[in-house]
DNA sequence: CCCTTCCCTGTACGCCGTACGGACCGACCA
DNA sequence: TGGTCGGTCCGTACGGCGTACAGGGAAGGG
């Protein structure tokens, strides 16, 4: 053996970084069904087995490529001082990592494992919560709830969007879209059933093309959250100070 | 032709139940991985190719599942008085469905349609959310950000599962289970990056098995969000009120 | 009686992930 | 210097997947 082992794993891990990179791209060119081994090695200009060499898996390289995904999400220093518009910027760049990313959403992690970039994107964010004062576990629930609200909106927004390119171009009432080929959706308008969804997708009809109501965005929620915490924060604050 | 479209289409509904049924049975015995239609059709005693007569891809059968799972969302009538205790119900409700049946979460629906039992469900949601006197949007804007959590939550609690799943009954600690297999992890943790996941993970050692948390649950980040948006109701109110 | 219309079936195609055995090649040790 | 050995790359092959397609068979309508 010439190389040491610091740089042989270096040269195995530049090696693993490009069969990443690539997977990446393609998945983000052509989404994640397009993505198989066959195709991905054909990419590289090497054979179908090749980057099993560096790559233990289909799943493996799943999740490695999720991580350079949450190396997306990582803030860059300083971080805000205050901890609200910390938070917000962190999960503003998530949504936006996941929207750049959207196969990330279709395909949930089957082994997941602790990588370096989740990792990180992590410790930033704990190091933001725990200006709060709060009580480890309910830091963690702070943490864990944004991350859930974000991961979330996204989920959905994906579904939406698929939707949305699944009925093609040609425009169609809501009403008729919602009932097209299903009669039993259609069988329960007709009866009455789905009063305020009837009436919604009938006020739709003239405004917006598609049986989709506009998304009502990211920011609402988020605000409703980070508001709900900063009352808790300040109720505890108050507690402490009241039995000082 | 011996029976009217009616009678025909129910007897094709009724099959086409069967099948649903069958394939949500199998699934969540087995993890949707198991769920093929081969192995379908054997479990229900058919040719390969006979469910197609029924439904039209495999797609169209995972989404009609999926609708199976939202009728388990449906909260039965009469719904509580209180907008809040109602919007919480859903969401108690909803969380359990995804936790009896995960291999919900575990694909995202490619082509996804309005059902009806999907759309039962968001009738329901919008009559709650509509006692609030909000606008439509906010209104709208209210139901999505809590289904969002509920998503998120589930999501995120799946990802749990199967880690801890993937790690087997044998005990390992935090610390080691972190950087176990992953030089990547291990470098940043003995270079002194990420201190605030070290300290954590070292304290886990002692009182938790494995490396993951406990989680913090899924009612603290409910509350949150609940309390975020009474709040802004009360605001609303206060507006409304002050100008009149 | 035949004919249409469904429902069902078996076969077959082109993908997929990946196990496996062999070829090459540079680096170390005798 | 020659042998061996670890690491990288390759081709082939296996079992399984979703599903297109062509045919069979029963059942009701003319």
């Amino acid at each position: 053996m010439s190389v040491t082992p610091t740089e042989q794993s270096a040269q195995k891990a530049c090696k693993r970084a490009e069969i990443v990179t690539a997977a990446v791209r393609l998945a983000d060119a052509e989404g994640v069904d397009a993505l198989s081994m066959r195709r991905l090695a054909d990419e590289l200009g090497v054979a179908t087995m090749t980057p099993y060499t560096h790559v233990a898996s289909k799943d493996e390289l799943l999740d490695l490529m999720r991580d350079t995904v949450a190396a997306e999400m990582l803030l860059p220093e300083p971080l805000p001082e205050d901890w609200r518009a910390a938070l917000r910027a962190i999960a503003d760049r998530t949504r936006a990592a996941f929207e750049a990313h959207p196969w990330c959403l279709d395909t949930a992690p089957r082994r997941p494992r602790a990588r370096i970039n989740r990792l990180r994107h992590v410790e930033q964010s704990i190091g933001i919560v725990r200006r709060l004062g709060l009580s480890p576990e309910t830091s963690r629930a702070v943490l864990l709830s944004i991350d859930d609200y974000v991961i979330g909106y996204c989920t959905r927004a994906r579904a939406r969007q698929r939707m949305l390119d699944s009925l093609g171009p040609e425009g169609k009432d809501a009403l008729r879209h919602l009932s097209d080929p299903d009669p039993e959706v259609a069988a329960a308008l007709d009866a009455g059933e789905l009063p305020i969804i009837k009436k919604i997708a009938g006020q739709l009809d003239r405004q917006h093309p598609f049986g989709i109501p506009p998304d009502s965005g990211f920011e609402p929620g988020l605000d409703w959250l980070l508001d709900g915490i900063e009352a808790s924060v300040a109720r505890a604050e108050d507690e402490k100070a009241a039995s000082h």
